[in-house]
DNA sequence: CGATCGTCCTGCATGC
DNA sequence: TGCATGCAGGACGATC
């Protein structure tokens, strides 16, 4: 699903129609997603104002009137669209000038949540795969939920730099690939982006992640290139709106376009894009997922 | 404690 | 065409 850049592009395209909007209407069509709604959780969240619409990692915050934070996950397939109603031009025009959102449907399979909005937009939660996930937490909990807790750095602010990834990867034994997928490390790379990181800063996916840091927890140059590139790729990727595979789109239901640029992922078998490698990109299986990454310029 | 593995669920592509 | 199999952007809980 949705990675960092796939979520920051959904928190973009909802936030016209949230912050600032009141839950007129919440319509819990299928309970049972990863976890029970819980309860009360329409009751809860009638009548609430959004203040702020936020992004940690994966997960979406929406800073509720009541002092309560809606907490929402899209697992592997989730994604919102914004529909507007009959007067569609004039909402939409209010919601972002020039942006074009969906007429209002029907009701597709799948969706699960409704959000009627006193912005005059619909939100329609979707997901096939029912891995995701939505939960009302007091703000005064939420640094100290568990679900929030163990969560790494910010990849994309100042403070995850080579000393702070250096911490996390020090006498590590698992392979590079592993220890950036877990999100204790750092927050919101998944399958794509990680494989397109680790080609874009030349590091095998099967080197061991302790091996970028040297003695004393003194960053190694590699490790230095490592941040920079996570950096860079995730910059790219929300720049061009996500990737789009098979589930993600834009909530305005245009397709996010970073797929077009992957250098590795999905792409086994094509000559490496690294200037002057005369690789072959090749997809190995790690922990259980694929892994496409060149053998020649990766070390 | 840390590191793997299986599992949740549905849809789609592939191959026989 | 029909069916079986495997695979998919995530992450938790069990297990070693």
């Amino acid at each position: 699903m949705p990675e960092l850049p796939e979520v920051e592009t959904v928190r973009r395209g909802l936030a016209p129609a949230m912050e600032g909007a009141r839950f007129v209407a919440v319509e819990v069509r299928r309970p049972d997603l990863r976890r029970p709604f819980p309860d009360d959780f329409r009751g809860r969240l009638e009548g609430a104002t959004v203040k702020a619409l936020r992004r940690r990692a994966k997960y979406l915050l929406a800073d509720l009137s009541t002092g309560d934070v809606l907490l929402m996950h899209l697992g592997m397939s989730g994604s919102f669209r914004v529909e507007v109603g009959p007067d569609a031009g004039r909402a939409g025009a209010r919601l972002v000038p020039g942006a074009y959102y969906h007429a209002r449907s029907e009701t597709l399979a799948h969706d699960h949540v409704v959000f009627s909005m006193s912005s005059g937009a619909r939100l329609v939660f979707n997901d096939p795969r029912r891995f995701g996930l939505m939960l009302l937490v007091p703000a005064a909990e939420l640094a100290e939920h568990p679900l929030m807790r163990e969560v790494g750095p910010e990849p994309l602010d100042p403070g995850f730099d080579a000393a702070r990834l250096a911490t996390a990867l020090a006498g590590k034994a698992a392979p590079l690939k592993a220890a950036l997928l877990d999100q204790t490390v750092v927050a919101g790379l998944g399958n794509i982006y990680v494989c397109e990181a680790l080609h874009l800063a030349h590091l095998s996916p099967r080197r061991k992640a302790g091996t970028l840091v040297a003695r004393g927890g003194v960053p190694t140059p590699r490790l230095v290139a490592l941040v920079e590139a996570v950096k860079a790729v995730l910059a790219e990727a929300i720049e061009a709106g996500g990737s789009s595979l098979r589930d993600h789109r834009r909530t305005d239901g245009t397709l996010g376009l970073f797929q077009h640029r992957f250098r590795v992922y999905d792409r086994e078998g094509e000559p490496c894009a690294t200037q002057g490698c005369v690789g072959q990109i090749r997809r190995i299986v790690q922990s259980g997922r694929s892994t496409f990454f060149c053998p020649v310029c990766q070390k």
